[in-house]
DNA sequence: CAGTATCCTCGAGGATACTG
DNA sequence: CAGTATCCTCGAGGATACTG
């Protein structure tokens, strides 16, 4: 992409095209094996090989073993990939809201309490959440200037 | 797409093409009419047209007239754009995190406080932060099959 | 200034057959 | 089963000129 100098477009550029949000989706989901995934999405195979290898390049994923003979690897998520559970769960929280009418086909809840779960924007000092029309965008320039 | 019985995908479908975010992020931004937009992005202004109308047609973007002679309208997110906040700012977390290897080139703050906002996955009963390995999938069945 | 109209390119995505 | 190899299509994206 161009302009590379920003946050959002050097995420976009790992996980913005057509199919890697839907197959880290799979493998958050679950599923973690070539098949599985290919089954899941309905991606050709081709492509699917294309995705995972560029994934693991960018390191989002991870190959294991999990077979010797033959040789068979299994797709994880590394640390940075599940670091990337916040992006899949604000997008699903608003397709359910603004897709989906409110009916949410799916819903994502915490595995100790087992009650939904929901993706907020918070301040680091006084705790509230904050609305789209609280923040601000500061340039960190001071730090390149000093 | 396909499959967009699910609200992911369903979510991708709007905004998930090469330029759509990058054209939200500018309006987030501040920035909200044709020439503002197609200078701070490069975009073609042909494809800048189709990218607003899309987003307008979608219920993300509105036109708000601010002249008259000649007709001028500026583009301004509705409910359903603001909403969309959570996404850019989860993307913007983590390409600060795993692609600028942590130098934030910008940060984001909280109006109120100046403080550095976070986006967090929560739990709705217990409130506590739930990470990305205590989520679980629950399919919503029930609602039909009765 | 905020587009619209045209035309073109290129590469992501897809279908299909094949292999250790 | 988990890919690789080939070939093809089509449309998103882009360049450029023009207009009220």
């Amino acid at each position: 992409m161009q302009r590379a100098n920003d946050s959002i477009s050097a995420a976009l550029a790992v996980i913005g095209d057509r199919w890697s949000l839907l197959v880290l989706r799979g493998v958050f989901r679950g599923l973690h094996r070539f098949g599985e995934l290919r089954d899941d999405l309905g991606i050709a195979s081709n492509l699917l090989t294309t995705r995972l290898n560029r994934l693991v390049e960018q390191g989002v994923l991870e190959k294991v073993q999990y077979q010797d003979r033959p040789v068979r690897f299994e797709y994880r998520l590394t640390d940075a990939g599940r670091d990337l559970s916040p992006v899949l769960v604000s997008l699903m929280q608003w397709g359910d809201a603004h897709q989906m009418s409110g009916n949410a086909p799916t819903t994502l809840v915490h595995a100790t309490c087992g009650a939904p779960i929901e993706n907020v924007t918070r301040c680091t000092q006084c705790r509230e959440d904050v609305d789209a029309t609280a923040i601000r965008n500061t340039n960190d320039h001071q730090l390149e200037t000093t």
